[in-house]
DNA sequence: CTGGATCCCGGATGATACTG
DNA sequence: CAGTATCATCCGGGATCCAG
């Protein structure tokens, strides 16, 4: 299997899906889904910094996608937990990967900026 | 080695780098470099859809956090090529698999999302 | 060929208030 | 608890022109 990418129309026909997977706040969400269902309260607290607004319209990107499952416990007070379907575990665990080697690389990008400003300064 | 995020702090001080890999032309223009050094023109063409400020705004981000190396051959006309460093080379591989399950999973997703705006529209 | 500088618009996102 | 609605804002990113 090659790495590297094909030319031309793949790419074009890709790139909404990219843009769902790839924006802001579905990384980070996707990732919190890994390992169980999740209530919507839960991913309000765990997935740092998202406004109420955005979560919710995160969820229903990835849900309109077919990437996340929406359950509803009618229950007072209600209850709603989102989970992965089996198509987006995959993605998600990549992401979590991603997210994983942006943690662990988080000092060696502070430096590479922090020199690269510097270097830019002098000039 | 789990892969759930753990809470807190691991996710803010993540963001600035998710960020900078999960951009718009970051994931196209990293897969691009893999297999080796490519040409602005080149990543022009190939990169579907980038402008040219995009293209070099993106490339400069990358080379700020250390994850591209720019290099320039002083002839005439000028020639500019742009390589994945040892620690970019990760996140690109990591980025080209998911561009990958994109490009499988086209029709999945656009048949999710017609049959969920279907199902939005009767109600 | 490979950019840098400027102008500018629209959509993405946050803040806030309200509801079943 | 789990949203929806509205308004204000900000900045991503395209278009264009210029330059080494």
């Amino acid at each position: 299997m090659r790495q590297q990418l094909a030319d031309g129309d793949r790419i074009c026909g890709v790139r909404d899906v990219l843009d769902r997977i790839g924006d802001k706040w579905s990384l980070l969400t996707m990732a919190r889904l890994i390992g169980g269902p999740q209530r919507y309260s839960d991913l309000r607290r765990t997935v740092e910094g998202v406004s109420q607004r955005m979560l919710t319209v995160t969820l229903r990107s990835l849900e309109r996608d077919g990437l996340v499952t929406r359950t509803v416990t009618p229950t007072s007070p209600p209850r709603v937990d989102y989970e992965l379907t089996p198509v987006g575990e995959t993605p998600a665990v990549e992401v979590a990967t991603l997210i994983g080697w942006a943690e662990a690389h988080r000092g060696y990008v502070a430096a590479a900026r922090e020199r690269f400003d510097r270097e830019a300064g002098e000039r």
